[in-house]
DNA sequence: GGGGTGACCCAGT
DNA sequence: TACTGGGCCACCC
């Protein structure tokens, strides 16, 4: 595996502040990452993390209507329960108190 | 330098 | 509620 890039270490460093319990969307990380560094999209996030997001809390990322990453659907739903994330059927209940911003 | 590839998003149907 | 099409943009040939 290649070494990451600039614009993957930053979404790495972001994600891994995410703290348990809450959540980010891609959209959301894309979003943050465009006010500071004038890059990125959700679809370059959502590349990132297939490529590099092992080492970092990758389940706490969803996408914007709350569904697990594909293929690992169990897993993060495991984690995230155990963290105390509500679920709606399949997915994440996005809703204010569990999704996150960085201070 | 040009084209393909996504762990996305949103509006429309 | 579920599916589609168009837009998106860093990265890799």
């Amino acid at each position: 595996m290649n070494p990451p890039t600039e614009y993957a270490e930053s979404v790495l460093d972001l994600v891994e502040r995410i703290p348990p319990g809450r959540v980010m969307s891609y959209g959301m990380i894309a979003e943050y990452l465009r006010e500071r560094t004038g890059r990125g999209s959700p679809r370059t996030v959502g590349t990132v993390m297939a490529r590099y997001g092992s080492g970092v809390p990758w389940h706490r990322v969803v996408s914007g209507a709350g569904r697990l990453p594909p293929g690992h659907e169990q897993t993060a739903r495991q984690r995230l329960e155990a963290e105390g994330v509500p679920f709606r059927g399949q997915h994440v209940l996005m809703a204010d108190p569990v999704l996150w911003w960085p201070e």
